[in-house]
RNA sequence: GGUCCGGUAGUUCAGUUGGUUAGAAUGCCAGCCUGUCACGCUGGAGGUCGAGGGUUCGAGCCCCUUCCGGAUCGCCA
């Protein structure tokens, strides 16, 4: 067998009828084999796709036919052949080019590979435990390969956006500073200083700010973060987020720049052109029409506070809720009130307890007017005209009820909004809503510590117009703040910062550190202050979230090339793994672990 | 920290009321086959039923403990 080299002239997946004729190199790994005996067909992949090759002992020689019958799954193979047109009875219309196949003259085999545990198919259905386990194989699938190649699009589209409109992209440390505030720090130890400890970051916000208090005007990073928080479906422990910071600028502008390169994300990854600027709606329309900081507005179904209507009703759930403090709100499910069987009503019952609501009350509309509830006790006619007025309930609407404390209604009603969306297929496909969700409250109150935390970040100013809540009312405060949501997914979020040192400390006040906390966490922060800071802000969006909405996917793990798992360890490298002791000795580190069992 | 789902052949799964030697498909191995394309045909190998303990004459199945994977509530400024 001649020695032919691996160079490819073409990739497999590429090789088409205009190479009819022509000697091509082909190099990957074989996707399958059908020896039928005095022909051996074998597809080729590569990163483009298949192609049939022919092994035919009058071609080839025996030799190399007999080399062909050898083939197994995953083998590593390099070949050189004849591109033929097939007969038009042997045409697969399956494969992108099967209208033709390349007969082998030589073939070099590259490499073996054991039997695979998992199939290089997209259709296969391997758990996850096995895919992540062997995720070099996994990522030999069709499906990832295209999504980790829409990311590189993705990031490739952003960086030229923000190039053009004059941003710097600058790297920040990785090796940072532990801060008291919001998720848990993974840390790392610091052998040259016994007992302290580096923090990985949870955002580069800290750095950005002191770019712009030292004048670079524009920047932005792909900046890798790291939150030491329980896993989800959309959250890891490590993630990547543009992250980008503008001086002299008001929160339209901020928001144009961040408008303008999702346009051109979306307009070269999807071909869809964004309608711009894009719609605002502030924080309270949303959490009052959505019960959600990230409404999913592809579909209706939108809240009715019926607080007033139910003050006096009789029912005592709903007086009761209203009359704590609470308050009763609905949603009208249109045209769905024999949508649900009683097994489906009473799984949303089961559903809504999940978000520490009591439970569902709910009103079917029957075609002839006539009405079936949950509560037909107290569903006197005084209230069924209140809640059908106040619902605009049509004859055949299903009409559900939460009465509860604010924060649950808003969050129970809300995620059955979606449930029900979900199940009864109301979404649309196809659809991107893109928005901006403004004005959030610069603080909120956490009951567990009997303080209030900053909803964003410490370092979020207040809109002008609020300053004066600010000793009463803290709770009331809006911030100039600004996510940006797609299809009920947060996407990104963003503010005009403090620029000044002395609103700084005492924000840091207001959120309960003490003045020596302050200068021990953030001394240098606001000692920079003091030396000319621009007035800033900026914006950081997620991009395995994007790209993840971009792709349909369900999971953050389709979209990241080597994903943790839940436990926010990799099964593939067996992370995170004990050290040895010496490394331990080195760092002055004894472990203080819990009791083991003992072994039975 | 809580709740739920799952763990049986390399892989995906079935396994009835607790009852003989734990099955199927696919993959794998061997043989046959010159137009297959999820090739076909014949034969074969392949199992710590996640682990430990218990109940029982008898456990894949019931009970307890535990490990692993996933979903989710809390958490995630």
């Amino acid at each position: 067998m001649a020695n032919i080299g691996f160079e490819r002239t073409q990739y497999c997946g590429l090789v088409s009828a205009a190479l009819n004729g022509q000697t091509v190199q082909l190099s990957g790994w074989v996707q399958r084999t059908r020896d039928l005996g005095g022909v051996i067909f074998v597809w080729l992949r590569d990163r483009e796709g298949l192609v049939q090759l022919v092994f035919d002992e009058a071609t080839c020689g025996s030799e190399c036919f007999k080399m062909g019958a050898s083939l197994r799954a995953e083998y590593v193979l390099s070949v050189q052949g004849e591109v033929r047109m097939r007969a038009p009875e042997a045409v697969n219309a399956k494969l992108k080019n099967g209208d033709i196949e390349v007969f082998v003259k030589q073939a070099v085999l590259l490499n073996k590979s054991e039997t695979p545990p998992i199939y290089i198919d997209d259709n296969a259905g391997e758990n996850e435990l096995v895919r992540l386990k062997y995720r070099y194989l996994d990522l030999r699938r069709p499906s990832l390969q295209s999504t980790l190649r829409m990311r590189s699009k993705v990031v490739s589209a952003v960086r030229r956006n923000l190039d053009q409109q004059g941003f710097t992209e600058v790297e920040t440390p990785i090796l940072t500073k532990s801060t008291p505030e919001g998720a848990r720090d993974f840390l790392v130890p610091a052998r040259l200083h016994p007992g302290e400890f580096y923090a990985l970051p949870q955002s580069p916000q800290i750095y950005k700010q002191l770019l712009m208090l030292a004048g670079f005007d524009r920047y932005y990073q792909v900046a890798r973060c790291f939150r030491d928080e329980d896993s989800r479906a959309d959250r890891q422990p490590e993630f990547t987020q543009v992250d980008l910071e503008m001086s002299f600028i008001e929160p339209n502008h901020i928001q144009d720049v961040v408008e303008g390169a999702f346009a051109q994300v979306f307009d070269e990854v999807k071909g869809v052109q964004l309608q711009l600027p894009l719609p605002r709606m502030t924080w309270r329309d949303a959490m009052d029409q959505y019960g959600s900081d990230k409404p999913d507005t592809r579909f209706e179904m939108k809240f009715v506070d019926v607080s007033p209507a139910v003050k006096h009703c009789g029912f005592p759930v709903f007086e009761g809720a209203v009359a704590d403090g609470g308050s009763v709100r609905g949603i009208n499910a249109k045209g769905l009130s024999d949508g649900f069987t009683r097994k489906e009503l009473d799984s949303l019952v089961e559903f809504v307890k999940t978000y520490r609501a009591k439970g569902l009350a709910y009103v079917m509309v029957n075609a002839d007017g006539t009405l079936r509830s949950s509560f037909n006790k107290f569903l006197t006619d005084e209230l069924s005209k209140a809640l059908i007025d106040s619902m605009h309930a049509e004859p055949g609407d299903a009409l559900f009820f939460i009465a509860d404390k604010h924060n649950v209604v808003l969050q129970s009603l809300g995620e059955l909004r979606k449930e029900i969306a979900k199940r009864k297929n109301l979404i649309p496909e196809g659809k991107y809503n893109l928005f901006w969700v403004t004005e959030f409250p610069l603080l909120e109150y956490d009951e567990e510590d009997d303080r209030y935390v900053a909803m964003h970040h410490p370092f979020t100013s207040c809109m002008d117009e609020d300053v004066e809540l600010m000793a009463e009312k803290p709770g009331e405060v809006r911030a100039k703040a600004y996510d940006l949501v797609l299809n009920g997914v947060e996407m990104g979020s963003g503010s005009i910062r403090i620029h000044q040192s002395d609103v700084q400390a005492k924000m840091f006040e207001l959120i309960g550190l003490t003045p020596d906390e302050a200068q021990h966490r953030f001394g240098f922060l606001l000692e920079a202050f003091k030396y000319g800071t621009p007035p800033h802000g900026g914006f950081a969006f997620g991009v395995d979230r994007l790209v993840m909405m971009l792709a349909d996917k369900d999971s953050l793990r389709d979209v990241i090339a080597f994903p943790k798992g839940q436990g926010a360890n990799c099964l593939m490298m067996q992370t995170p793994s004990d050290v040895k002791q010496d490394q331990l000795d080195m760092l002055h580190i004894q472990l203080n672990l819990p009791e083991q069992k003992p072994a039975e």
